[in-house]
RNA sequence: GGGCGUAUAGCUCAGUUGGUUAGAGCGCGUCGCUGAUAACGACGAGGUCCCAAGUUCGAAUCUUGGUACGCCCA
């Protein structure tokens, strides 16, 4: 016996206990386990950092994640999988921050770095429950207890090699730039974190005059968004190149110079006329000295020159100079330049730098400190910040006489990633740098060899990163995160990097370590690994080999966590103080998967440091690696977006049922999701009502993965019918039932095994495909062209075309083999050798479809496995997921057979239709129909297997014919494809030709004589019969019905007799509905007594008796009213009435 | 402003190297079928394949130029 499911499965139970299943049998380390000696397949799991909670997004990464590894170990393959966390990083302090209500850097300082770490530790795992719960719920078979974790010893300690080996190659180094800056965190952001940023903002835009020193009245125009900077001002930059107009301004009545092409923009702007004076190019302004709005350093400085390299001097600063990034889109094209605060602003004072002797060229000014707060240098706004100081500068400058103009201009402007009421500024600071660029064509190369997916990846998104590269910024003055492990001696300020504690705690004089080690003593449970962490690696200090008697201080620094995550490749496994072995074994990867937003995160971080390290440009001594690595095949997945309807005061609805249920109407929205406005069904809860496999066939098979996936809990609950459902009916609600009653079991096999071909044979009743139906060879024909066309799909990554074919073939079993088996199940001899066929054949593509959609959707295959090898008592694999994936037989494959099958699908689909014209419902029999093919090829075979499409079409006969002048017109159609190269511009009047044509003429020529000719515009035309397609069309005022190859004509004439075989199976149904509503066995044999009120249905019944006990397992048939009490059911039968009564009579169908 | 992507039915999306009747699922409507019933089948309505120009015998598909949206970057 097969164990019968109730009729409403619940999905989410049953995956709960096949959970339970795994975790009892350690199914998933069986399943490593006997693949270990078979060729690897190389995963990098990418560590999200499990201070936040899982969110739907996690769910698809995770899905793919494990897509892939399970299918591959299927597929014979030793495929680890490690997990790992991201732990470190600005977002964990951030989050500890919160919760103890501060902010800035002074304040952790002054809560204490030492405690402060050790929060951030314990942070870190603030949801790990969460996610390890989420992992296992969705499938995803990770090695969790195995996980890599970036904060741990021996993970920084491979970190920090890396980080030596850079160094002592001299590519990391330190460098003074203009960065973005957080200043109340005071800490530098890498180019990705800026970018995250990035918020619409207003800020002012202002239009300020500086006095030219050397023109009587006239002002240069010089623009800027950044009032705070003014104070800092050292030059205005004009383009050489862009036309300059000196305008009177008669309000003013003084003269102003800006950008020709802004004459009316800014006329328009102060609302008055602005006559020009006079023209001139923007290199005549070069050299022009101007008085600058503020003069904390123009005082003193004002009037300083300096020797140029090329002879002669100038002043330092305060005048105008040329840089082609000004333009006249916006702005004045003149230009405010603070060279401290902008990193094209920074480039153009090296420049000038450059132009002057040695020394003597203009310093940097910078009135704002690190903390983003004025300087006593610009004495008013001494302690402000610079951001609040914009309004009051802008309004000493209008008291002045000095603002022109002001407005408010919109603009996209970054703010802290994790803080986002903090704007960054651009600032002057030393730090730590990689030197990326010199490997960029490294980093190309590589790239070119590793297989993105989508493919537009390559050369687009990430090509294009990595052509405009730069230095990576790798140091953050932070607390929490990989300590630069950099040691400079003091006194002379040479530098060593460090790659383990051990060798900086046995360097000569080593120093400081007692200062842990209190620590420790202190707190027993502190976890070892916060020893090579801030702040006590910082007091650990050694004998400068330098210098006698100095000592070596590590900089302050911790690095850019992404640098953490790119490291995983060698750092997962402590590389290479341990971990060869598994290193080389794993390295590079043969599958990743993350979401767009890592084209500048992981995927480049990855990248850049394994070309750094192992590229081909590598080391001397050290083993290169042959491009692509770290990752061989990428796949990209596209931004999940949620879908919501939202009523007018702003409340949320997640499904259509419960907008229509709310109180006001409602519009459907699409957009990001958002913790805040909790617009999207907690993945916890799409486990509950829906199941973790109806998730991911969700995510599998409704869109190629690397598409912006609506998250939407319509769609997760469609895949249920769609698929999983249609699956489920198949084994339970079908072969389950049915093989129960039958008493069919395959236990008869000795060695089951995995099921695989071959296996069943021997058993009971098991016949070879050769002797089986033309049904059972059509179906395992498409079984294993599903097989085919899935393998082939998968190992290009491709689930999505895998997803399509699975779900027609699971289609095709249950809506045509079951549907048209039906008969051969329910047939009354147990043991017939068809009615075995049928089981045998079901059986073995439902064993095989188990194990093809495991990967996939891996409870449901897991929970058909198990009950369809119960009946073999432990002698079958215990596990689907330790089986291997099927494999095609070409020799069960018959394409021709596939092709007629279709074929004859498309007939009855198009005979179903035509009874619909008719108005004749499928029950009342029909004396034939007509099938007019338009290529007769087939026909031989369609004759032979007229029965399908007698039931199907519940007709009594079946003809062909090709010569059906009277039902269908002829129509020619050219080959478009074959004769387009070949006649060329006549193909229009080719098409017409043939459209006015004797159709019928035309094939019967064709079929005679193998060719005919058309004279078109005066030039014969000799066709073949490939030359031209045949379409039918059916006649008007025939019951007929068109398919693309072929007409069906019902014969609609009705008998008497026709009539009454249609009121019999009225009467069938009409019982069978009885039956079930008194809820009897499918078994039960039951007494009937009919009493019709008309001749006809009497006649009927008397006529179709066998039938209908046959149908309705009826011992008896009567036409009385019995003689027992019982219930009769009164029932229209067309256009009279019957009584129906009925007890069961106590035995079964045996 | 630059890069990348997307635009096809009410919704979500397929659409192979250009080939003349552009598909699927869902939703909607009509009808049918049913001892597979949280199903199933047939049919129907619904499309300027974003717009324009071009290449071609032929364009949803190729080229160019626009427009809109999304993402990334400045």
């Amino acid at each position: 016996m097969f164990r019968p499911f109730e009729n409403n499965p619940s999905f989410p139970k049953q995956e709960e206990a096949i959970l339970e299943f795994w975790r009892d049998q350690s199914i998933y380390d069986q399943s490593l386990a006997q693949r270990s000696g078979g060729p690897r397949y190389v995963f990098f799991e990418g560590p999200p950092t499990a201070n936040g909670k899982p969110h739907p997004g996690h769910c698809l990464t995770r899905a793919i994640k494990d897509l892939f590894p399970r299918y591959k170990t299927m597929r014979g393959y030793y495929c680890e999988r490690k997990a790992g966390w991201d732990t470190h990083g600005l977002p964990v302090e951030v989050e500890v921050c919160k919760e103890l209500g501060i902010h800035s850097k002074e304040e952790i300082e002054e809560f204490g770095v030492e405690p402060f770490i050790q929060k951030c530790q314990q942070s870190v795992w603030q949801y790990m429950q969460e996610w390890e719960r989420l992992t296992e719920r969705l499938g995803f078979w990770v090695k969790l207890d195995e996980a890599y974790v970036t904060y741990h010893q021996t993970y920084v300690e491979s970190v920090w090699w890396s980080l030596k080996n850079l160094f002592d190659r001299g590519l990391l180094y330190q460098g003074h730039k203009i960065i973005w800056w957080w200043a109340q965190g005071g800490t530098a952001l890498s180019s990705g974190e800026v970018g995250q940023g990035y918020k619409t903002v207003m800020d002012p835009s202002v239009y300020v005059l500086f006095p030219l020193l050397d023109r009587e009245n006239t002002s240069l125009l010089v623009w800027t968004t950044t009032p705070w900077t003014l104070p800092s001002n050292q030059f205005a930059a004009v383009n050489e190149n862009i036309e300059y107009v000196t305008v009177h301004d008669p309000e003013l009545d003084q003269n102003i110079i800006f950008a020709r092409d802004l004459v009316e923009t800014i006329s328009h702007k102060v609302k008055r006329e602005l006559e020009i004076i006079s023209t001139e190019m923007g290199s005549e302004l070069v050299g022009q000295r101007y008085q600058p709005p503020f003069d904390y350093y123009y005082k003193s400085q004002g009037n300083q020159t300096g020797e140029l390299v090329d002879g002669g001097s100038q002043h330092v600063a305060w005048r105008v100079t040329s840089a082609n990034f000004v333009t006249t889109e916006s702005g004045s094209g003149a230009v405010h330049e603070a060279p401290a605060f902008g990193e094209v602003d920074y480039e153009l004072l090296v420049t000038e730098q450059a132009r002057f002797k040695n020394g003597q060229g203009p310093q940097m000014i910078c009135a704002v400190g690190p903390n983003g707060k004025f300087t006593s240098e610009a004495s008013d706004y001494e302690g402000q910040w610079v951001k609040d100081a914009d309004k009051p500068i802008a309004r000493r400058l209008k008291e002045e006489g000095k603002l022109y103009h002001q407005e408010q201009y919109q603009h996209e402007y970054p703010f802290c990633w994790r803080a986002d009421d903090d704007p960054l500024i651009q600032y002057p600071r030393e730090s730590w740098f990689v030197r990326t660029t010199q490997f960029k064509d490294q980093m190309l190369a590589n790239n070119q060899k590793i297989n993105w997916l989508p493919e537009h990846i390559k050369d687009g998104r990430f090509g294009n990163f990595l052509e405009s590269n730069v230095d990576w910024a790798l140091s953050r003055e932070r607390y929490w995160g990989t300590p630069l492990p950099i040691w400079v001696c003091e006194s002379t300020g040479r530098a060593e990097a460090i790659d383990s504690w051990d060798k900086l705690v046995s360097k000569p004089g080593a120093r400081g370590m007692d200062v842990w080690e209190a620590a420790k003593a202190d707190n027993p449970n502190l976890p070892d690994d916060l020893k090579v962490h801030k702040p006590y690696i910082d007091h650990v200090t050694y004998d400068s080999p330098f210098e006698t008697g100095a000592r070596m201080r590590r900089v302050p620094e911790v690095i850019d966590c992404w640098y953490d995550s790119g490291a995983m490749p060698f750092a997962q496994w402590g590389y290479p103080h341990r971990g060869q072995e598994q290193f080389k074994a794993q390295f590079p990867a043969d599958f990743i998967s993350e979401a767009l937003d890592q084209t500048r995160g992981w995927f480049y971080s990855q990248l850049a440091i394994s070309t750094l390290l192992f590229g081909e440009d590598a080391a001397e001594g050290h083993e290169t690696v042959p491009y692509p690595h770290p990752f061989r095949n990428c796949i990209v997945l596209g931004l999940m977006l949620s879908e919501w309807w939202e009523d007018k005061d702003k409340n949320i609805y997640l499904t259509p049922e419960e907008a229509k249920a709310a109180p006001s109407s409602t519009t459907q929205t699409v957009g990001k999701m958002s913790k805040s406005l909790r617009n999207y069904r907690a993945p916890q809860e799409i486990f509950d009502h829906y199941g973790a496999d109806a998730l991911r066939w969700y995510f599998f098979a409704k869109q190629p993965p690397w598409t912006s996936i609506q998250y939407s809990e319509r769609q997760i609950k469609e895949s249920i019918p769609e698929f999983l459902l249609r699956l489920w009916n198949v084994y339970n609600g079908f072969f389950v039932q049915y093989a129960n009653l039958d008493g069919f079991s395959p236990s008869s096999l000795t060695d089951p095994g995995q099921l695989a071909e071959g296996d069943f044979v021997g058993g009971e009743g098991y016949r070879p495909l050769d002797r089986r139906s033309e049904l059972d060879r059509w179906i395992l024909s498409e079984l294993h062209q599903t097989l085919d066309i899935v393998i082939r799909a998968m190992d290009q990554y491709d689930n999505y075309s895998a997803c399509t074919r699975i779900s027609s073939f699971v289609d095709a079993l249950s809506n045509w083999y079951v549907r048209r088996s039906r008969d051969r199940f329910w047939s009354k001899d147990k043991r017939s050798p068809d009615k075995l066929d049928a089981y045998w054949t079901l059986y073995e593509c439902l064993t095989t479809t188990a194990k093809m959609v495991a990967p996939f959707v891996p409870f449901m295959a897991e929970t058909i496995w198990q009950n369809l090898t119960s009946v073999f008592d432990g002698r079958a694999t215990a596990s689907v997921h330790l089986c291997d994936y099927p494999t095609p037989n070409p020799d069960k494959i018959d394409e021709a057979l596939s092709r007629r099958m279709g074929l004859l699908r498309e007939i009855a689909s198009s005979g179903l239709s035509a009874r619909m014209n008719a108005k004749l419902k499928v029950r009342q029999p029909l004396s034939g129909v007509t099938v007019v093919l338009n290529d007769p090829v087939d026909q031989d075979w369609l004759e032979a297997h007229g029965e399908l499409l007698k039931t199907e079409l519940n007709v009594q006969s079946v003809t062909y014919t090709t010569d059906a002048g009277e039902f269908v017109t002829y129509q020619i159609v050219p080959n478009f494809k074959r004769l387009g190269p070949r006649v060329g511009r006549l193909m229009p009047k080719l098409k017409q030709a043939f459209q006015q044509a004797n159709g019928a003429a035309i094939l019967s020529e064709l079929t005679q004589n193998n060719q005919v000719s058309l004279v078109v515009d005066g030039e014969a035309i000799e066709l073949d019969q490939d030359d031209v397609e045949v379409r039918l069309q059916a006649n008007e005022g025939w019951a007929a019905a068109q398919g693309p190859q072929a007409v069906i004509v019902l014969a609609t004439e009705l008998t008497p007799e026709l009539i009454r075989s249609g009121l019999a199976r009225d009467v069938n149904r009409l019982v069978q509905e009885r039956r079930k509503g008194l809820d009897l066995e499918r078994s039960d044999r039951i007494d009937l007594y009919l009493v019709a009120d008309s001749d006809e249905l009497h006649q009927a019944i008397t006529e179709n008796a066998e039938y209908l006990k046959r149908e309705t397992l009826a011992r008896i048939l009567v036409q009385e009213t019995p003689d027992f009490s019982v219930e009769s059911e009164d029932c229209k039968v067309g256009e009279g009435s019957l009584k129906i009564y009925m007890q069961v009579t106590g035995g079964t169908d045996a």
